[in-house]
DNA sequence: TGTTTTCCCATGTTATCCCATAAATGCCCG
DNA sequence: CGGGCATTTATGGGATAACATGGGAAAACA
């Protein structure tokens, strides 16, 4: 149950994109069928995307980090306090795969991704994976190698 | 069945608002025809949501969590002492679902919300769902966001 | 007997299913 | 160690079903 690898897929004439087989051996079982998209919490312009059960375990652990164990009745009923858990779920939709293994990507995703024209990279992340924007993603990829090789060069001293 | 995406809905002439599928099919089976509405116990003009189903456990919580046994059995027996989860039932109304999945918005609701002109923001919450005037919901969810930041801030060297 | 509510039908749009093709992959056996 | 050969995958497109939305007519209500 890891996402990995690089697939740039595009849009065909009907709004649909391809979900690789290599992501969707991934879905659990009996969980195949479909996966949630969400939008990203700190970087505009990015979707991130996991199996249900995936998302649902993101939720509760944040749940238990934001709230500790005994608060989330008061979530659920003071609409006051702050919910973390059900902000993601507010930008979060439910996705189904069809028999051929494609989906459509809803409107509000196209826009924030840019995604007519150039179509999406597709990149597994190990827990969850993403959506970028072709050219945004090769940005920050090599934003990322830089960093990636400065982590590396800080490892030995310190631990 | 966990209510997610964020959906703006209109009044028709009728006052019928469309109740989307995606919302619907997180109805458990058997409770599809219907739904109750509460308004919220802590902000003014924000209305929640849930499955019959739902809204019963969650007072069933409240009962058992907050009060426990004892206050919960004298909240029944004495009028005089304080009943929250009595006080949401007599807040709480059914609503039923015409045949094509519409549901006429209780005249309360759309005062509260001041719904008539701009419509409503169906907000998926997870466990249950919000009605939100759409202006007050783009205010409450600019907080949100900076709330969550700051949360994710937080999160890497503190523990 | 007016008013409100509910049901039913019509329509344009979108999503879903199904079939077809072609490429890629894996596999068996010579 | 390679050919075939079957299976899976990617991609296109037509047919069908589901959805959102408007409006009329019947039913319930007062």
């Amino acid at each position: 149950m890891a996402f990995r690898s690089e697939i740039l897929v595009k849009l065909d004439k009907k709004g649909r994109v391809a979900f690789p087989a290599a992501f969707r051996d991934e879905l659990p079982d009996g969980q195949r069928d479909g996966f949630v998209l969400y939008r990203s919490n700190t970087v505009a312009g990015l979707v991130n995307g996991n199996s249900r059960a995936g998302f649902d375990g993101m939720l509760a652990r944040l749940r238990a980090e934001a709230l500790g164990p005994k608060a989330s009745l008061k979530a659920v009923l003071d609409d006051e306090a702050f919910d973390p858990a059900g902000m993601m779920s507010s930008q979060a939709r439910e996705i189904r795969l069809d028999p051929d293994g494609r989906f459509v990507l809803p409107e509000e995703f196209i826009d924030m991704l840019d995604a007519r024209a150039e179509g999406v990279v597709l990149l597994g992340r190990g827990e969850k994976f993403q959506l970028w924007n072709p050219a945004r993603w090769q940005v920050r990829r090599e934003a990322d190698t830089a960093r990636m090789a400065a982590f590396l060069r800080g490892l030995d001293g310190a631990a």
